[in-house]
RNA sequence: CGCGGGAUAGAGCAGUCUGGUAGCUCGCCGGGCUCAUAACCCGGAGGUCGUCGGUUCAAAUCCUUCUCCCGCAA
């Protein structure tokens, strides 16, 4: 059953943005026709209703769009669609069984890591809070756990020492869709490595809650910096100053020093310095509540100087 | 009507309670000092105080309409 790439039936399924540049490259090549994303939900405070960023690009292409609210009972109209294969990349919901014995090609999966480390809910995240070197994408089969299945291809990219999660992630959504587009002739003739993961050396990843976002200074330099670039630009990493949460967009790796953690030890005219456990980390742009993002050097213009100085960041009631 | 903060010069803020010629820090322009500077000194430009209406002799300030921005929650 070998077929020319746009006789493919094609369905997708994806939500965010990392998933658009992906769904582009199939839509020329292939005949993809259907796309599965997530409901459209409330945003904001004013509750405005926001189609998903991958359900703007299939609307934009004329492609039939389907949101089941639960994939996992909800699933027969994917089926009528007859798909050859199945792709899908961040799309937020477990794929029930029915739908991945179904297409003749399978089930596959762009995930943002090296697999088997990194499976689950954050892969860039958290390549980038353990400071790794580098990264990458991987496609692989899905079965019906969490990106468990026989890797098909994979493509390594560099983490640079300045990526954010936004860059990064900008950056694998562009390997994954140049790596599908070189691996999808591979899947249908059935020529790919299909080879199975070490279960044993897999790690997991979990999404970011609340309370993680706050800075811990009692970590190197490094993994602060780190920290604050995989929460970046969401949701962002934030300290307790004088009584105010204020987010922390931007910092860089400061001098070697030693002092009570978490104390402000220096203010300049464009960041201010709080000691980690091997030395300092500069704030070079935050956030206040109600405020946009501005860079440290506005902040201080406006900011009493005598409030930052010494002042130790973290505790409540100051 | 989910809770809350905000809109004042290019930027960040104060002033609003207690109405009386709009201020601070920075940036910008010009001049000076200096081997030199993001340092220092002198001078200058730049604001319908988000919008509509009201009260008042007088409104950034008090009352009212609307718009926009943001934090939390979802």
């Amino acid at each position: 059953m070998v077929k020319e790439l746009k006789d493919l039936k094609v369905v997708y399924m994806g939500t965010p943005e990392f998933a658009v540049p992906t769904l582009e490259m199939l839509i020329d090549i292939t005949n993809v026709v259907g796309v599965v994303t997530q409901e459209d939900k409330e945003v904001g405070r004013k509750k405005v209703l926001t189609p998903s960023p991958v359900k703007v690009c299939a609307l934009d292409h004329d492609i039939k769009v389907l949101t089941p609210h639960r994939i996992k009972e909800d699933y027969q109209d994917i089926i009528d669609l007859d798909p050859d294969i199945i792709i899908t990349c961040a799309y937020g919901q477990i794929v029930p069984k029915e739908l991945l014995d179904f297409p003749y090609y399978g089930c596959i999966n762009i995930h943002g890591s090296i697999l088997p480390d990194y499976r689950g809910a954050s892969p860039i995240q958290t390549a980038i809070m353990n400071g790794d070197a580098e990264t990458g994408i991987t496609i692989m089969y899905m079965d019906e756990q969490m990106d468990t299945g026989n890797i098909i291809n994979m493509d390594k990219i560099d983490i640079d020492i300045k990526d954010t999660y936004g860059t990064l992630s900008d950056k694998l959504s562009l390997v994954g869709r140049d790596l599908l587009l070189k691996t999808l002739p591979k899947i249908i003739a059935d020529d790919n490595w299909n080879i199975k993961q070490d279960d044993g050396a897999a790690t997991y990843t979990k999404k970011i809650t609340r309370e993680q976002e706050r800075l811990d200074f009692n970590k190197t330099r490094k993994e602060v910096y780190d920290y604050i670039r995989a929460l970046n630009p969401t949701p962002l990493a934030n300290i307790l100053l004088n009584g105010e949460e204020i987010k922390i967009v931007e910092a860089e790796i400061g001098d070697e020093s030693t002092g009570e953690v978490g104390v402000i030890t220096d203010v300049d005219k464009k960041s201010f310095s709080i000691q980690c456990l091997d030395g300092k980390i500069n704030i070079t742009k935050i956030k206040r509540a109600g405020k946009n993002i501005m860079d440290v050097a506005s902040f201080l213009n406006g900011y009493n100087k005598m409030n930052l100085i010494d002042k130790k960041v973290n505790v409540d009631e100051q």
